[in-house]
DNA sequence: AGAGTAAATGACCGGATGTTCAGTTGAAAG
DNA sequence: CTTTCAACTGAACATCCGGTCATTTACTCT
């Protein structure tokens, strides 16, 4: 046997790497062998070695990508917003959050539970765009505070908490359930208002 | 070689335990070989069998113990403020939550992380067990509700965020840091409060 | 001192793991 | 039609895995 017909090099990069999102979410990446996501793929283990040097830069490569678009992403939902006050700045941030990791469970939930499963190095960098993006919350809150609108206890202590209490989202909602998107990113909306704002409306 | 001396069969189960603890706090289930266990007690893979079954049932027993003691302790605590109003009654669950999960880092993370390592049925249980956790906070919402000093967007919604978000306090809460315990239960109280109070003081 | 037993060893089983690579195939280029 | 080459196979490698078990050791009881 050898080369399919039908195979291009290209298609199957891209098919490896989907396989990989959807079995390291569901299972865990420790807990996936290559053997598994080449056969997702419909091929053998031995091809997955043609488009990645080894797991490890796979795990990594997924965990880059979903980070740089997600900072990518929010940098282009808070051009839209420019000018605006930190109010509605952490209004838009909330519903960008929420709205973005409703639609990508995946990245999101490899993201989060598979830190531990990168290389020193590799971490590093992830740790760092993640920093970026707590960064962008951070801002906000603190312009509101400079702004005399929000009151907060601890700035870095809200940051986290805020996101914390976002993120969560991703371990219950699910499309088609009691609650659409929109009344979702709604209610968590009001929530971090209420947390945040020196007085409620 | 056999038996060596000054061992105990009851000690050696608990540092089976404690071991399986660590290591797959820092380390992820998957990750973590019934051998490494072994090493970091001290002792062969083969003795581990003596006291768990199998792999699947040590990781269960780990995750059960903690949801159980999570509950107990919080019918202790809860008790303690047997009498008092929804109000006082949610500052309690969340200088509990707070506190507890500061104190046991390693059982929270496991149980936040593993919780796909499950077979079907032992997740079934830690899921009911969460449930019953989750259910005390809820109450104690709903309780607020009735008496009308609470003014929730969703109940279910509002329940899993306070959760979340308290939780998140494990991902960088470190002993020694900025903020003491008390300090992070304080600020954390705060943003729950106004977060859920009809009207702020 | 001798018997009995609890505690632990260490070799072993079948199978899975990440990774490599010489060889095979299909399709495009001349 | 022949050459060329990217794409893929399938077997092999060394190592590790969870789990079993006959055997050995240390302690206790009589």
């Amino acid at each position: 046997m050898g080369r399919r017909s039908g195979s291009k090099g290209a298609s199957t990069a891209e098919a490896v790497q989907a396989a990989a999102r959807r079995l390291i979410a569901a299972r865990g990446f420790a807990a996936v062998s290559m053997r598994e996501i080449a056969a997702e793929v419909g091929v053998q283990a031995g091809t997955i070695y043609l488009y990645i040097p080894d797991k490890q830069t796979l795990l990594h490569a997924l965990m880059r990508e979903h980070m740089c678009a997600l900072l990518e992403a929010w940098e282009a939902e808070s051009a839209l917003g420019a000018g605006e006050g930190a109010s509605d700045a952490l209004e838009r941030f909330v519903r960008f959050h929420v709205g973005y990791h409703i639609s990508r469970p995946e990245e999101v939930f490899i993201a989060y539970m598979e830190l531990r499963n990168l290389s020193e190095t590799n971490f590093a960098e992830i740790e760092g765009l993640r920093g970026c993006y707590e960064a962008a919350l951070r801002a906000i809150l603190e312009r509101g505070m400079a702004e005399g609108c929000f009151r907060l206890p601890d700035l870095r202590l809200t940051t986290r908490a805020i996101i914390a209490m976002l993120t969560g989202v991703t371990t219950w909602y699910r499309a088609g359930g009691r609650l659409s998107a929109v009344e979702v990113a709604d209610h968590y909306a009001d929530l971090v208002r209420r947390m945040t704002h020196a007085a409620t409306p």
